[in-house]
DNA sequence: ATTACCTTGACAATAATTGTCAAATGTAAA
DNA sequence: TTTACATTTGACAATTATTGTCAAGGTAAT
């Protein structure tokens, strides 16, 4: 599966468009966006949005990669990572609404 | 399934243990705890750690419960929380071994 | 060599998390 | 009821993590 970074640098450069053209919109610097192309940074919530739009790339793809990368970084040093994706994943089937 | 501050508290009172002790041992105020038992505070991962030791509880357990706990909070206001956790799954299950 | 684009790394700004403290609340015994 | 103790609450301070800027350095085409 392509990384958050992969999808954005192909669609930019597909569409012709300088870090600086897209960076511009985001209203961040060039180096930020460099970064998160290649993976050395993460987008902000927000970025993602935006990015999506101004690269034309299908929201809901980009969001759900982007969001099991965020995922995956928390628990980048866990041995028990699965056994807690596993119990997260029961805990929003069922409860979902638990908050008081 | 008990949270995270569930587990800790009815362990901590099992144990006949105040607050003051236990915090003590942590090295925090009382009132972090008494936020962390509640659920109005989120552990640090080496508190969960110390916890497990000082209360004796298994740490496998409270540590799945405590990091899918912090991967719902990440995705708590996400509809593609889901789908971002499937991804996630398997991404961790094959790839493991990715970074450069 | 000059220009255009991108990358890199040191550091600053900002935001989120974690903590302290003191006052309020609850609770039970005297 | 008042005292004593445990816990809770909320305002705020300290700390840590994230996000950003900037300037210097690479690379490739001209």
């Amino acid at each position: 599966m392509k990384t958050t970074g992969e999808i954005l640098r192909e669609k930019r450069e597909k569409k012709g468009l300088l870090l600086r053209h897209v960076s511009a919109q985001l209203d961040i610097d060039i180096a930020i966006l460099s970064k998160i192309e290649r993976g050395e940074r993460k987008a902000t919530r927000d970025q993602i949005n935006k990015l999506a739009e101004i690269l034309d790339i299908n929201k809901e793809t980009l969001v759900i990669q982007y969001l099991s990368e965020k995922i995956l970084y928390e628990l980048k040093d866990e041995d028990l990572g699965i056994q807690a994706l596993k119990v997260a994943e029961k805990t929003i089937k069922y409860g979902a609404t638990k908050n008081k």
